[in-house]
DNA sequence: TCAAAAGTGTTCTTATTACACCCATGG
DNA sequence: CCATGGGTGTAATAAGAACACTTTTGA
């Protein structure tokens, strides 16, 4: 069965078998336009050196053909923090990831269909471990360099701005740098990671940050090398979390 | 302009200007009439060596009688952060504080009669300097320590929480402290009121928490005198925001 | 044998901590 | 004249910054 409506005057008023069958007041239907709300989630990966973010690209009008950040409207029953994991496997089928709110955008105007205020959320994957799978959200969805990300619908360059900024204070007050990588890694890609991330006028010096990073003891150096490169192969390591708790108990903080 | 909607399957499909413009799931139609998003303020103060906050009785079900965190709908054009001054003006006049938004709470069944999600924010107020009025909003209101408020209504003492933890860390970082006194203060309200807030295992000690502080620079010593104390009278200082941005503008930042 | 990144200590500088006595006032 | 908090400096310690060469591997 088809039920039509018509907005008019201040009525909506539901057709079905030709005839009305109810109405409602405007102000109701305006009400959905004040209250929905969603939850858009930065995705952050780390790729060849460089912080990278998962972007879909808009199938439907508002900004169709748009780069956005993948986000959707929370369901009734349904947890902010869940939907922002939902999101998150939807379009990339993990789960269990870092995630974090961030902040709450409502300005009156961010949307243009109506009034809808959303909750950012950041997330760390390991780029790799996943296949991506557009087909709910967008027409495409892919990676993008954070250096070439420009020109977002809606109001997600300043959603990307605030998450962005929450990251590269989050990540030298807690151990979320591994989130990004593999669960072995070398020094120098941690380090590259960091210098990625806080992108800080000088990069950080080697010895000095291998010294500190090391010191803190919730690394632990594996027996194994890496493989295929073309000069001396480097140590791989890998983070403890028992350590680091026990590293916390015993009142040292995480500082980098 | 009309907007035309159909029912069509599990959708509801808008068209404007004879073309669909946006469509909604049918049961998130549902959804929204009964959703809604309000805004709750943490408002701190800081008497008597101590921190204060502001909370109101609830004057109507569900928790009748309770103490709880001012808070109200946000009105269909009003931004997030404007809800947030509206609650704090409304209940004690005061216009332009310091205001944070500080996490969202969206669980599903945070509010008994049904799906509310709430902007948690704080905002800092020097205590005096205005009269509180209840009347819109409650049965009563009054401050309340800090150390005595316990068993709030709704999620309210876990909204408290995040707000307390995010001003314990900000307060370290950004001029806040200032927010809470009077616009002259001692050296050693100043510190008390560190203290106070920071509830370190160890007090501040008084000559290193002098020196650091008054070597930023942006602290000014008036010629003034506490009066009406029976001790040797304290210096009165008054924060300068003009010498605090060039502090800042000379790449130093503020760090307790 | 060359290129490319891995790995490694020491010195200097700066920030943080710890600590005790005299001073000015009101009651 | 006494109780109360105001005001002050220095020495020891710890943390951070700067810096250059040898090693191992694949091509």
């Amino acid at each position: 069965m088809r039920i039509w409506c018509i907005f008019y005057n201040k009525y909506c008023i539901f057709v079905g078998r030709n005839r009305p069958c109810f109405s409602v007041f405007m102000s109701e239907i305006e009400s959905f336009f004040k209250s929905a709300f969603s939850v858009d989630n930065v995705i952050f990966g780390f790729d060849e050196g460089e912080l990278n973010i998962l972007l879909i690209q808009r199938g439907a009008a508002p900004y169709k053909g748009k780069w956005a950040l993948p986000g959707d409207l929370v369901y009734p029953n349904e947890d902010l923090d869940a939907a922002a994991e939902r999101v998150l496997e939807q379009l990339t089928g993990l789960r269990g990831v870092y995630l974090e709110q961030v902040k709450t955008f409502g300005s009156v105007n961010r949307h243009p269909l109506g009034r809808v205020i959303t909750v950012a959320y950041f997330s760390l994957v390991k780029v790799g471990k996943h296949t991506i799978n557009p087909a709910s959200f967008a027409q495409s969805a892919r990676w993008h360099k954070l250096s070439e990300v420009k020109d977002l619908a809606f109001d997600h360059n300043e959603i990307l701005d605030s998450c962005l900024k929450r990251l590269k204070r989050k990540v030298r007050t807690a151990p979320l740098g591994f989130e990004l990588l593999p669960p072995k890694f070398t020094l120098s890609e941690l380090q590259q990671l960091y210098d990625s991330v806080l992108d800080l006028p000088k990069k950080l010096d080697k010895r000095n940050f291998r010294k500190k990073i090391l010191s803190m003891g919730f690394l632990v150096e594996s027996d194994e090398l890496q493989e295929g490169v073309a000069h001396r192969p480097a140590k791989l390591y890998s983070f403890d979390r028992v350590k680091y708790e026990q590293f916390l108990n015993e009142g040292y903080v995480f500082d980098l």
